[in-house]
RNA sequence: GGCCGGGUGGCGGAAUUGGUAUACGCGUUCGACUUAAAAUCGAAUGGAGUAAUCCAUACGGGUUCAAGUCCCGUCCCGGCUACCA
């Protein structure tokens, strides 16, 4: 072989990985017995669109797979699979446009991803390759919905939704961006429907409490914290006629200042109170706000309300306040009403202003004022003792409020796992035994929702009806199944523990397997910092309390990395028509082992960078030293071997791994090329070389470590080999630097020595005619400051 | 508006614990090889200056023998969030 051929040497490499399943996990009784520590690595697994891999995908990959090879390599016994996310819009949509299944449409794009997948030289174990739309994988999703649904943590509830008119399907709170659908971009507007939720709040506290403790980046921790929003505070009740209206508040020691009370326009007692004469204001008032996007109103941060004409009874006052209706009191939060104080918050204090409603100090230099029995109190104090003296009263109670609604679940589409739930003839639902599992999908012949909001699946008349034992009557009852299908993040909940057991005909997961190697030690990914992030947690908990898991949190390390963009800096995209697809790199001529390690050299894993089309030309040029430096006479040694550099590039790199820093990782790599180049590089140079290597460029140095006849276990170092007989020390005076001068190495922590060496450096010595006030020699620095 | 990141050469970025600022790569320039080009190899490359030296890590202060790193203030950029009572 006279050059460096990537394609060449890629494909027969991955012939042999494929040929040995050299990335197949050990099974269980040998895992378990030969005394190894488990490492479970796994990226999110894809959606695998028609367009197939781009280059965000390929960082993804890369760094799970420079981790899997590095740890490998250290042999640990590691688990690295690989798996699709296929339901979804994408391939429903391209359905009804073409007619062409959703089922056939994602075989294409699957065997597509893995052939693309399979050139980037990835260390897959493909014999656990899953895919969340084949009937075997998701029975269990069914079955994972049937356990929460036994739990009553899956359940029904009307409720205004998100809807997207033009997709025709239910969102969820996360699926709308900026009042559009994430998928569409349609303008999304509430309906009124009937929905599967997931009980989450449930966990909620527990979500929040175990968010500290995970080794995540702080960012997605902070998101997390943030989206369940939880709020202390006091439910308090005013009452007004015989009714009472239930406020939430985190200031109930403001109660004093509370001049009037806001209910949304969407809250149920609106219409009980509301006063005749106030009647056709108020009701234009809420109809029109329920009409409105809530991008509208949140874009129109005027306050807009209207007065009920009825008043209810401040509990401490005793006074009687007006009560408004008003749209920046929302219904899904709280209790739907709160107590204005407009003398202590700003919207209160905004909507008072703008509406002449009273406005009364209660909190003066931190004393409580105009609070009846506690004025003068400090405020410190007051939240306690208010909130004992409603309780004691009878007026109101502690609560805890939380940001984070229940998980609507349900969606009107064709292309997702079908909720196992059958309704008698009274609509109400029964639950699908285990044992028939799965319910299947459908052929359909026209993919299209119809305009009742129903998915293509109502027009499987025959599917439609289903034999199912009526729980409460005992008798099994003909009934007809539930149409809608489960949100794609159900069938994401829950694949990494799939994993685990991939092939298991009669568990979701194998209690063995699944205790050996879960949790995932390292998630990698770098999109649903809340959903996905979120749910998954959830999951865990709610199986981990039923017994099925060992573990409450499923992920301890999670990397989260960054995009890549466009070399104009913006992000990829058809229309824009910047997108750099990796494949063409590859062919081009670049070969995976350059993609992979450009991709890795770019910047840090975490920030987004931007493609560089030149820069990845350096890093073909290192690709090719390593191979020149082995397999021509080029890199040769005849000189010395003092096996410094060696031993400080393998302690570099190793310690870089353990810290993520995959770009300053490779950088090392080049400059102990260069130096080989420059004095020559011994077998042991180049062993050393292709070992560090294998995790970014792992086609190329196999070649190497073939030629060489070496194995590829993961080398340590030895910090004796670069100690060094000299050493430079830095003379600085008054912190700048005046001169260097050479010591013995055992004399670096000598201070007399070094100093009297500085001295006489004649540089130096001109700084020193004034006299020298102080010496500053600090330990472990190649250092010494002369202060003057 | 709130929270969290970040601001270092022409560019992407290094600097792990307060201790040689600018590693590595791109680009640029020069040289070698070549009929020539590409590829490859070698050298130089923050700015000013003949040099000693001075000035440079967004800006202004501070702490320290010593600050890109710590503290205070200001400006700018990015992300998330957005009337959550």
């Amino acid at each position: 072989m006279e050059r460096y051929e990537p394609l060449k040497i890629e494909e027969k490499w991955q012939k042999i990985w494929a040929e040995n399943e050299t990335f197949r996990a050990l099974d269980l009784p040998t895992a378990k017995s030969n005394g190894k520590a488990k490492m479970f690595l796994a990226e999110m697994f894809p959606y695998p669109s028609g367009a197939g891999l781009h280059v965000g995908h390929v960082r993804n990959f890369t760094i799970v797979d420079v981790l899997t090879r590095f740890y490998t390599q250290q042999e640990m016994n590691v688990l690295r699979p690989f798996g699709y996310d296929t339901f979804g819009l994408p391939a429903e949509n391209y359905a009804i446009k073409t007619g062409i299944s959703p089922q056939s449409a994602t075989k294409t794009n699957i065997d597509n991803f893995r052939k693309q997948a399979k050139r980037l030289g990835l260390a897959i174990d493909w014999s656990r390759e899953i895919n969340t739309s084949d009937p075997e994988y998701y029975r269990w999703t069914q079955w994972c919905f049937l356990q929460l649904y036994k739990k009553g943590l899956a359940y029904r509830k009307e409720s205004y939704q998100w809807w997207c008119p033009k997709d025709q399907t239910v969102l969820a709170n996360e699926q709308v961006e900026g009042g559009k659908c994430w998928r569409c971009g349609e303008q999304v507007e509430k309906k009124l429907m009937k929905q599967w939720f997931f009980k989450i709040t449930d966990y909620a506290d527990e979500l929040l409490e175990d968010v500290d403790a995970l080794n995540w980046p702080e960012k997605i921790k902070t998101m997390q914290k943030n989206w369940i929003g939880r709020s202390e505070g006091a439910e308090i009740a005013f009452e007004t006629g015989d009714k009472s209206i239930l406020v939430f508040t985190t200031r109930p020691d403001t109660i004093y200042g509370a001049t009037f009370l806001v209910l949304a326009p969407e809250h149920p007692l609106v219409k009980q109170i509301v006063s005749d004469n106030a009647k056709a204001a108020v009701e234009k008032y809420c109809a029109e706000a329920m009409k409105k996007s809530e991008i509208e109103r949140q874009e129109n941060k005027e306050k807009t309300g209207v007065f009920t004409g009825a008043y209810a009874k401040n509990p401490a006052t005793g006074e009687e306040i007006p009560i408004w209706v008003a749209d920046y009191v929302l219904s899904g939060y709280g209790t739907g009403a709160i107590m204005a104080v407009p003398s202590d918050d700003e919207r209160d204090r905004e909507f008072a202003e703008k509406f002449d409603l009273p406005i009364i100090e209660v909190i003066k230099d931190n004393q409580m004022v105009n609070s009846g029995e506690f004025t003068g109190l400090p405020n410190s104090e007051m939240r306690e003792r208010i909130l004992d003296w409603l309780k004691e009263k009878g007026y109101g109670e502690r609560k805890v409020t939380y940001k984070m609604r229940d998980w609507l679940i349900s969606r009107q589409r064709y292309w997702g796992c079908p909720i196992p739930i059958a309704y008698d003839k009274d609509g109400e639902p029964h639950p699908i035994p285990e044992d028939q599992l799965p319910v299947l999908i459908p052929e359909v012949a026209d993919y299209k929702p119809d305009n009742t909001g129903r998915s293509a699946l109502a027009k499987a008349e025959d599917w439609l009806k289903v034999k199912v034992l009526n729980e409460k009557t005992g008798k099994i009852e003909e009934m007809t199944r539930e149409t809608d299908t489960l949100d794609g993040y159900a069938c994401s909940s829950w694949y990494l523990w799939r994993y685990a057991s991939p092939h298991d005909n009669d568990h979701a997961w194998d209690a063995d397997d699944i205790a050996y190697w879960a949790p995932t030690d390292i998630y990698v990914g770098g999109d649903h910092a809340v959903a996905h992030l979120l749910y998954i947690r959830f999951w865990c908990k709610f199986f981990a309390d039923q017994g099925y898991l060992p573990f409450r949190e499923p992920v301890k390390t999670l990397l989260y990395n960054g995009y890549i963009n466009a070399p104009d800096g913006k992000k990829m995209s058809k229309s824009k028509g910047n997108v750099i697809d990796p494949l063409d790199v590859i062919n081009q001529g670049y070969g995976a082992d350059t993609l992979r390690t450009y991709e890795m050299f770019i910047g840090p894993y975490d920030q987004d960078a931007a493609w560089d089309t030149k820069a990845i030309g350096g890093v073909y040029r290192f690709l090719n030293r390593c191979w020149s430096l082995t397999f021509t006479d080029a890199g040769v040694t005849t000189g010395t071997d003092t096996g410094a550099i060696r031993h400080k590039t393998i302690k570099k790199v190793t310690t870089d791994l353990h810290r993520r820093c995959f770009n300053t990782a490779v950088a090392s790599l080049m400059e102990y090329v260069n130096e080989l180049y420059k004095v020559g590089a011994s077998h042991e140079d180049l062993t050393v070389l292709a070992k560090l290597l294998k995790p970014f460029a792992p086609h190329l140095a196999s070649e190497m470590l073939e030629k060489l006849g070496e194995d590829d276990v993961w080398p340590t170092w030895d910090e004796q080999h670069f100690a060094e007989d000299e050493v430079e020390i830095m003379v600085q005076v008054n912190g700048k630097l005046r001169g260097k001068v050479s010591v013995s190495a055992e004399s670096v922590e000598d201070a007399d020595l070094i100093e009297k060496a500085a001295r006489a450096d004649a540089n130096v010595a001109k700084y020193l005619e004034g006299g020298i006030k102080k010496v500053i020699k600090p330990a472990k620095a190649k250092l010494i400051n002369f202060v003057v």
